[in-house]
DNA sequence: GTCTATAACGAGATAGAC
DNA sequence: GTCTATCTCGTTATAGAC
């Protein structure tokens, strides 16, 4: 009974994840506003009525895919702010390891940078439906919002643990922001500095611009030398949450 | 004679102009993976072969509503560089004005990133099909690169006019990205000084990472009082460039 | 209970004959 | 330009296999 149990929903993971992997083939080929559960059927050779065991309606196989995308980019940007290996030229205290070390905040920034910046290049489509145009008669569930936050979180940890253990280097809060950012630092990381808050919703944003442009064209015929140009950036962008020293 | 072909060429323009609103609107409804000439005929009463007397393929239609949205955009910050009204609270010199003197760099790098901000909130579906994800199937041809340079060509401007009048106030420029940032002055703004260009390219991307994020949803729950964030964000990024100095 | 298959609905796109 | 026959789609109801 518990074995006949176990077997169904083995059987029922394995077809869950067989038609999210094709639907992700239909979104790189097809794009999310083109996403059809028909297609997904008839390509696994299934009947269209059976995919509603899996998933409800059209929308929630999207919304399943959005949230395996955050999260994948969530778990790359958490591995990488650890310090383990994957991301190549990207990990955090591949120098200061070997010294016993412990990586700097600016170098973590840079790592977790990188990493998400190569998960985003490798998976196009997949970035795109997150960080990209809104689906058209789409609207994200809240299911959607913890991990979709996964990225920022990793960043606000990075710059906390860097303010307690090395001090930050802040431009002072202007006032016009002051109350916008005594929100944000209560509601988002209970903890943190106002001060730090706000430059660091924006250094989150303008990450995020950066890759945007590289994944979607922005820089063809523009810039070439795209991982030293990017590694540059991100650096300079740490500088403005309060993350100091040139890199090595 | 003359007067015929003068009374079929506006007809022509009229008709064309017809046809991109009501492309344009269905780009808003239906997202532009789904935008379809047929929808568009029989939204203006007539037969989808007619259209093709006026776009010879659907992909043409498509480039002529990203061209007229590059333009559209460029336009806007070609007018708030130059110190004219319109954005609101983002023209420069509307204080320096009235003491005749001219308005700072920073001031007119303040009022271009509000003045695009304000253009991409007015006009959401245009600004996803520029600066969104690409749409599947179609890529774009050698028309759009001009127009699509205009709003970096004013940042550009800017930023060479300040360096004469004002200085800058730069980082040095890292070797790793000499080469890079030169090819890029010498492609992109002959005259412009390489060490300005690799930071100039970056904020670019920076300042539409800021607003697609405000755009595209990311800001939801985030952040609250967005005008004000903004304004804060794109000056210190402005910093970035070497354009020096607070905001008045 | 859990799954798949058949059939159908209403809406929309598409291709081709006329 | 028009009309029609044939596709697609999301979704539901129903019946039967395991």
């Amino acid at each position: 009974m518990s074995a006949v149990r176990g077997a169904r929903e083995r059987a029922r993971i394995e077809v869950t994840a067989a038609i999210k992997d094709e639907a992700r083939k239909q979104l790189a080929a097809e794009g999310a506003a083109k996403l059809s559960l028909r297609a997904v059927a008839r390509e696994l050779g299934m009947v269209s009525s059976a995919l509603y065991r899996y998933f409800p309606s059209r929308d929630d196989l999207l919304t399943a895919l959005i949230v395996d995308a955050y999260d994948a980019v969530g778990e790359a940007a958490e591995r990488a702010a650890a310090g383990e290996p994957g991301a190549g030229a990207g990990e955090p205290g591949a120098g200061a390891r070997a010294t016993g070390a412990r990586a700097t905040g600016l170098t973590r920034w840079v790592a977790v940078a990188c990493a998400v910046r190569d998960w985003a290049l490798a998976h196009p489509h997949e970035y795109a439906l997150i960080y990209g145009s809104p689906v058209p008669g789409y609207s994200a569930p809240q299911d959607t919002v913890g991990p979709a936050a996964r990225v920022g979180m990793v960043l606000i940890a990075i710059v906390e643990e860097a303010g307690r253990d090395e001090g930050l280097a802040l431009m002072p809060l202007p006032d016009e922001l002051r109350p916008e950012a005594e929100r944000l630092a209560a509601d988002v990381a209970p903890g943190l500095a106002p001060a730090v808050a706000a430059p660091l919703v924006a250094a989150w944003a303008q990450l995020f611009g950066l890759i945007s442009f590289e994944v979607f064209g922005q820089f063809n015929r523009v810039v070439e030398a795209r991982e030293v140009f990017f590694r540059r950036a991100v650096t300079e962008l740490a500088r403005t949450v309060g993350l100091l020293g040139r890199p090595g």
